[in-house]
DNA sequence: TGTGCCGAGTGATAGCCGTCACAGAAACCG
DNA sequence: CGGTTTCTGTGACGGCTATCACTCGGCACA
């Protein structure tokens, strides 16, 4: 197979034979599922190059619960904080599928920054967002209760996928411990908030999809806080 | 009075004459106490630069809770998420005493970076050092009681003035209401917190300080996360 | 020396939701 | 296919903590 890291969007601003060379000094490896890319605990500075496959970034606190920070498709990257401010890893990674991870230690990531500058801009917007991500995932914790945090993220992925505004059509079904490790929940909790929804004929649970039928009605119930 | 950003961190690489044209480019203003300096709904997009004074980067949610992510000192800067992106403001800016403060359009400040790689690498690492506390902030949030975030609010404030590790005095006292909008609870949960912590001899609200008489003990007890 | 105002202290109450404990359904797999 | 593992559904229970409603002390300012 061919090792390119010409679908990382972080470098598409770079030349073929520059990207050639940054393939050069990766060192490529395969994980299957379920693999420990990072520990947390490590101590490694590189950046990570996602070529295949998809990977979670979580974290775990003393208690075991498990928080989920993001997932990553193909074309992404992850490991910059450390590469960029050398300390230690401020999360864990793991794979999700079969996967092709391309890794650069640190010093030669900094180089091409220091040597790009549009690829440091670039990188500048992408903390800036994970700052935003971040922020708005604080004031959803500190004011929204868990079963509307719930309704907040089928939203958010609902308008990943809808075109018509109205409904929506998620597949596959979202996992319902993915969604409780993503909006600090339990399970159980996500199960009930979802029953509640399918009785409300919101959502409705098909064989291989989670159809959302009525966006708007579900975008009131998140706006549904306590009461202004 | 001179105004000057010779003591922005973000800029100490540069020389004193390219500091000089930066200065220039600004629009200087100074602003009393509790005023508004960026509104999160306003769509400027410049960076701003605090020359004196004090001010807290805040955010409110629709149910009028005030939730405060920052307060800054002289040597900070602010707004530069919007001046990287371009995209609307995160949170609103107020200040906290008469402040003087400097802002700087986006397309100036784009200039700086790019033509300066190494204030370029100092904001990234500043952005990343904002991705870092987010992240321990969704952790504590999702993993800890409320009382427990008030013990390890407690303990960074200590842990920036001990000397000994053993004690701290925090002055002036902080203000229980600021406290809680930090780790997003209530006054009356903060009070009711302190008291039991001065009945357990383990802080002692002095005249005008906070004396914190067994960090050991404090630290121990956020630790006591759901027991292992 | 009043008169406010801001911050702090505290009890009562109620609701949210995490935890535990099962049971059933589905999916995966040799 | 049988058997095992992973996911889901649901009830009971209890603890945490937000909310409400006051009281009180201190400080500033007229």
């Amino acid at each position: 197979m061919t090792d390119t890291l010409a679908d990382i969007r972080l470098l598409t601003e770079l030349s073929a034979d520059e990207v050639e060379i940054i393939e050069k000094n990766c060192r490529w490896k395969t994980y299957g599922a379920s693999e420990q890319i990072i520990d947390q605990h490590s101590d490694s500075r590189d950046i990570f190059f996602v070529a295949e496959g998809r990977v979670r970034v979580v974290n775990y606190s003393l208690s075991g619960r498990e928080i989920t920070f993001d997932d990553l498709e193909p074309g992404s990257h992850f490991g910059e904080l450390a590469a960029i401010d050398g300390l230690p890893r401020s999360a864990s990674v793991m794979s999700l599928s079969e996967t092709r991870i391309a890794s650069l230690p640190a010093e030669q990531f900094q180089n091409v920054i220091l040597e790009h500058p549009n690829i440091a801009l670039k990188l500048m917007k992408h903390l800036a967002h994970l700052v935003r991500t971040s922020t708005s995932r604080i004031m959803e914790l500190s004011t929204l209760g868990a079963n509307n945090r719930i309704h907040a993220d089928l939203l958010r992925m609902a308008r990943k996928v809808t075109t018509d505004d109205l409904t929506a059509s998620i597949s596959p079904i979202p996992v319902h411990s993915d969604v409780a490790s993503r909006v600090s929940t339990t399970r159980e909790t996500v199960a009930r908030v979802m029953n509640d929804l399918a009785r409300k004929n919101i959502v409705e649970r098909q064989k291989d999809a989670l159809l959302i039928k009525d966006l708007e009605r579900l975008e009131d119930m998140v706006e549904e806080v306590r009461g202004e």
